[in-house]
RNA sequence: UGACCCAUGGUGUAAUUGGUAACACACCAGUUUUUGGUACUGGCAUUCAAGGUUCGAGUCCUUGUGGGUCAACCA
């Protein structure tokens, strides 16, 4: 239900209306081609996500096509391994890539091709200068910055020490390649942007042909162009890159494709600077990129997030030009909202006290039908056994209730899920004078489904056999940072945010049996509890669960807010 | 002492391109319920400011104000 939930009217956003214009002008003969172009040094996140969507989903509605092509034109940055994490990534996310993945370094020769033109054209330069310099001569904001001693050299000359760049007779950072623009544009950019440096360095998928690599802004524009892309979607800060984009295509005379850009997604509570994520891991503040906190999309995933969810997030959130900054209710509200059509409905005890029912028969144990899923007939149902000693919740008793407490107490009624209604007798406590058991009796006539005891009762609580639950460990994850914006703070470090408490391990509940078989991948819920899911770490000794999200909690709440 | 981008409720997106503010989340109040879940009902902004054009402006113009981005041989 997840993606057509929202369809409606179409939605449109300035993208959708740039390219329903060209389509309307035949701007590029009703063709749509788009891409999404990760540099493989790091994982995927939210973010990641957002710009996937946005690429994807506007392809496929206008019956386009998007490549995925590596932006690998640092050979120090960038490695295999992130080129197939990425891929599993985009894949889980539920798309498919036209053809085969793309590489920007397959486009070496030709980008040396292009820059050989500039350079006979007399767009472009070969500079001596040092680093320091070049930044020198840069100028600031507000003063122009000056030529280079190299600005005027031939086209021959250029062409010459250019070739010798490529041959290897240069060491790292001795020679630049720069386009002839303009040192006093009022964009920096345009500055006379170097294009090419010197790097003896082994590529990931060249190897050692090269000693010479082109920036990124010698690289993807024509790589996009190579490919006929038509859209070129990219976040906002690539805004000033656009008109260097653009100049490159021009003098290069080649297919015009064309950048636009989108602002990125910021979620509350999460961070999505590889930097900074980086941080967490090393200083071990989370349990790898994977962590189920982190905002990786194999965190996300292991979490127990839905592909679908995350989808329909990006859609919700919309695709715009401004600032902001979304809420982290919105994307639980979807991913709940998903998981309540598919999850499992179980029982587990996660702070266990037993409760004794005195008049059911010593030994008897019956078997009694639990529904799969009361949004889905079709889920079926499982079996649970029920005998005398049952486990529940500790705060599902109560000695002395406040008031519109629907669960356990003294004298109270309350039906037992699936089984049958009970009342309240007695208890006993341990040596700290905490409730460790509670007597009751049972009314057999209430059995669930055949109920004719003619008892009304409030409650409805959630409870483990003790003849058959089994011990598992629960992961309880909440958000990583108690700050939204954790590095928004000029004076502070974003790790002074670190939310303690965003795991808590519970090691003690006891789940009904049918957690003992559950699938790797089977979404589950844990009635009035939360939706969890089997984490990757769990053995055949050990059963682990992460939670996904909490369940809502409207009690809880109001609890909260009378204190 | 520059250039560029942006500005609608608590949050995020809409508004037939000038025709009288919609949807979602959140929040509040209820109904239903063998999950205090789900579902359902109702409530919740005159669009940053000030001028202007117009019969009519969230949409156009002017001037402000506020926020963001840009000076890596990174992408």
């Amino acid at each position: 239900m997840s993606d057509d939930k929202i369809e409606e009217k179409e939605k449109k956003n300035f993208i959708d209306e740039i390219i329903q214009s060209d389509l309307q002008n035949e701007t590029h003969a009703g063709r749509v081609h788009m891409r999404f172009p990760p540099e493989p040094n790091g994982y995927l996140h939210i973010g990641h996500a957002k710009a996937i969507w946005i690429n994807f989903e506007t392809a496929k509605k206008y019956g386009g096509k998007t490549n995925l092509r590596f932006d690998d034109t640092n050979p120090v940055k960038e490695d295999l391994e992130y080129v197939e994490a990425i891929k599993q990534d985009i894949n889980w996310l539920g798309y498919e890539w036209e053809g085969e993945a793309l590489y920007t370094s397959n486009y070496f020769g030709q980008l040396y091709e292009y820059a050989e033109k500039l350079i006979v054209d007399g767009h472009a330069y070969v500079d001596e200068s040092t680093p320091d310099q070049i930044a020198e001569m840069k100028g600031t904001h507000k003063l122009p910055g000056t030529d280079s001693p190299y600005r005027d050299r031939t086209a021959e000359e250029n062409l010459l020490e250019f070739r010798k760049m490529k041959a290897g007779d240069y060491a790292d950072g001795t020679k630049v390649l720069r386009a002839k623009i303009d040192m006093a544009a009022p964009n920096m950019l345009m500055r006379d942007p170097i294009i090419y440096r010197v790097k003896h360095a082994h590529h990931h998928n060249t190897g050692d042909k090269w000693c010479i690599y082109p920036m990124y802004d010698f690289a993807h524009g024509q790589s996009d162009s190579i490919e006929g892309i038509t859209h070129s979607c990219c976040s906002l800060e690539f805004m000033h890159h656009r008109p260097l984009y653009d100049w490159f295509i021009e003098k290069l005379g080649i297919f015009p494709s064309k950048q636009y850009e989108f602002a990125r997604m910021n979620v509350a509570y999460m961070i999505t600077s590889k930097r900074r994520l980086l941080k967490l891991v090393e200083n071990n503040l989370v349990n790898g990129w994977d962590d189920p906190r982190m905002s990786t999309i194999s965190g996300l995933r292991r979490r127990g997030y839905l592909p679908q969810s995350i989808r329909r997030f990006c859609e919700l959130t919309g695709v715009q030009k401004r600032d902001n900054l979304q809420e982290m209710d919105l994307l639980e509200s979807v991913i709940r909202d998903d998981l309540n059509e598919i999850a499992t409905r179980v029982m587990v005890v996660t702070d266990p006290i037993k409760l004794v029912i005195t008049n059911y028969p010593e030994g008897q144990v019956e078997e009694l039908p639990s529904v799969n899923n009361p949004q889905d007939e079709a889920a079926g149902k499982h079996m649970m056994s029920f005998s005398k000693e049952i486990w529940i919740d500790r705060d599902d008793f109560m000695l002395d209730p406040p008031k519109k407490y629907f669960r356990l107490a003294p004298d109270k009624h309350v039906r037992l899920k699936g089984a049958y209604i009970v009342k309240a007798d007695s208890y006993k406590t341990d040596a700290d004078g905490r409730v460790s058991e509670v007597h009751c009796t049972y009314f057999p006539e209430s059995k669930s489904g055949s109920d004719n005891s003619g008892i009304k009762v409030k409650g409805t609580m959630h409870w483990v056999d003790t003849t058959s639950g089994v011990p598992v460990e629960l992961r309880l994850y909440d958000r990583l940072f108690t700050d939204p914006t954790p590095n928004s703070h000029e004076d502070k470090d974003f790790l002074e945010f670190y939310n303690e408490a965003s795991l808590v391990v519970n090691d003690m509940a006891i789940a009904e049996a049918y957690l003992a078989k559950v699938r790797d991948d089977e979404s589950l819920q844990f009635m009035r509890k939360g939706y969890f899911v089997k984490d990757k770490d769990s053995t055949p000794e050990k059963l682990i669960l992460n939670r996904t999200v909490e369940l809502r909690n409207s009690w809880a709440k109001q609890q909260k807010k009378q204190k």
